[in-house]
DNA sequence: CTCAATGCAAATCCTTTGCATACCT
DNA sequence: AGGTATGCAAAGGATTTGCATTGAG
């Protein structure tokens, strides 16, 4: 998505343009790793120094209502984290050194959900699967230290 | 496992036995819900009225530390919850209207890691895989109510 | 007896809210 | 103009910490 069309994603899904929305939505959209509201309210400042930490969460709450963006907790850290939502499915790779997230598009699991609809009468609504690991370059600067 | 056996497990894993922090394995045990620090706090008070929050608090990172107990984040909840580490790999189905949660323990996801590894060069040291959907009993709870 | 475990209250961190003002449509 | 979005400061909820006391080994 080119960040020429988000005044367009926000008139569509009904929220007013203003810098702070556009703003927090090109951030969203160059980082590819999970950013906190702390993370993205620093990474604003530094370009707009107007912006105060509780915009911040008000414009997030307001686009995961409007369903532009996901939150994701992760089990070894009280704050939450904000993603785009990708038009595609996906799963994510969360790298334990370094917290970089991979997206990853195939999934193995939609054939998975009709056998626990059959066995345990359960209607799957969605799914979460994630992959805890190391990635490349945290591997290969592992390599080198030891 | 056991009642009786808690004693045991303190013992193997270094930690002193004491009253609550059999209790809380009791509690974690009976329970196939997530609980929260202040779930626990509360059923612990119940029987036992001389524990406080802080304690439940360090005792639950104790049990980390030792790796019985795993933290569980929601995404639409702030709080941590809390479950005992089973034996077998297991995955979640986790019910969005009464938040039961049912244990898995079939799981599609391992040949998939090894395509990750190869793919991504992505090193997978665990994965996490729940389904959001609704149970059964609230499915005919909402049918009634239609 | 000795050190770890606990209770209590205060502190901290993350997030939310109230209210007056500024900004979009 | 009219109502939503925002800044600021204060409140709230979950979790952690400091310190004196209790309890397990």
């Amino acid at each position: 998505m080119k960040k020429s069309k988000f005044g367009e994603l926000l008139k569509t899904v009904g929220l007013k343009k203003t810098k702070h929305r556009l703003l927090l939505l090109d951030l969203l959209h160059q980082h590819d790793e999970f950013l906190s509201a702390d993370d993205l309210f620093l990474r604003a400042k530094a370009i707009d120094d107007s912006i105060s930490l509780s915009t911040v969460y008000r414009i997030l709450d307001s686009f995961i209502e409007c369903e532009i963006v996901s939150p994701v907790s992760l089990d070894d850290q009280k704050q939450l984290f904000y993603e785009l939502k990708h038009e595609e499915h996906a799963h994510h790779l969360i790298c334990t050194r370094c917290h970089k997230v991979i997206h990853v598009h195939s999934c193995p699991v939609h054939d998975f959900e009709e056998e626990i609809q059959l066995e345990h009468h359960f209607h799957v609504e969605k799914h979460k699967l994630e992959f805890y690991g190391v990635c490349e370059e945290c591997m290969e600067n592992e390599k080198e230290t030891v």
